[in-house]
DNA sequence: GTCAACTGTTCACAGTTTGAACTGTTCACG
DNA sequence: CGTGAACAGTTCAAACTGTGAACAGTTGAC
């Protein structure tokens, strides 16, 4: 079944492809902030409710907790994010995002919204509707799959 | 019209952070070649025929020509690729990609299958065929647009 | 024939990410 | 209770990535 669809031309390949290209562009408007992706992915992820703690983020993102750290380290001088401690279990930091990560989201939105339209112009509404709602239910399901299961998890089939 | 989509829930940021994702899983699968998505990428770029010398990869992937070199040293070195002047201009390097190379991407090729299989399970046949559609065409339209147009491109809205 | 642009290369450096070792906290179990 | 394993987060050194500046050879325009 996969014999006439040589790696490349896999839906594999091309997501990592216009994934990665996708966060170079990110990457580019977030220079002069110093923040990376990953900065901005964290915000998203808590403001989302997809991750409460530190340890929510490393799973989800599949960093490592000391890579969390300074990202929450760096959010945090810039007033982007706060941590306090968990009343209910003191290991943990509760993260939230400020009012004005709210506006630097707010800001990344329109880009990416940008980028949405520009999407839209080039397949269609038809199919951009499509792309849409794959995007939006596996994302779904990636968070799904990264609550507490012990180990490592692996995005696809591993 | 997108008053009512945050950041978080925009077609951007979930493409962005499936696509990096995926990344990571290729990553981890190419570790023990010492090689990283970046070459499995110029590989593939080259196999396809989007790129045919490294100034073609550099363009394409959006990173350094310096970058490209050790890129291409490595992929060289391990016997993936070829490098060999162009005689029409002997300043570009052609590159191909060799039997060794070849099988790489096979390999790399069951993982992505792999993972398009996953796709399709999570999304439903009809809407997975439907995604496939969307990142074919996304991903034809992101090597035209990176065609010797002068100097540097993005991907979606600039 | 000269000069600017192009392609690739080298090298030093900044930035990113990780793993190992550590602190403090919680929870299970006797 | 009190001991010890597991957990959440932190620190630090070290490895790995990726870039820009300076350079060499090649081409093409004038």
């Amino acid at each position: 079944m996969a014999a006439n669809s040589s790696f490349p031309e896999t839906s594999a390949f091309r997501l990592m492809v216009l994934g990665t290209d996708l966060a170079n562009d990110f990457a580019e408007h977030l220079r002069e902030t110093g923040l990376t992706p990953k900065h901005l992915g964290t915000l998203a992820m808590v403001e989302q409710g997809f991750a409460r703690t530190q340890d929510d983020i490393a799973r989800l993102m599949r960093v490592s907790p000391s890579l969390v750290v300074r990202l929450a380290d760096q959010l945090e001088q810039r007033n982007l994010i706060e941590r306090r401690r968990d009343p209910e279990n003191r290991r943990k930091h509760i993260l939230t995002v400020t009012e004005e990560g709210k506006s630097l989201l707010a800001e990344m939105g329109s880009l990416a919204a940008a980028v949405d339209a520009e999407l839209a112009e080039r397949l269609g509404q038809r199919l951009s509707g499509r792309l849409d709602e794959a995007l939006a239910q596996l994302m779904g399901k990636l968070v799904e799959d990264r609550q507490r299961p012990g180990t490592a998890r692996r995005t696809g089939a591993g």
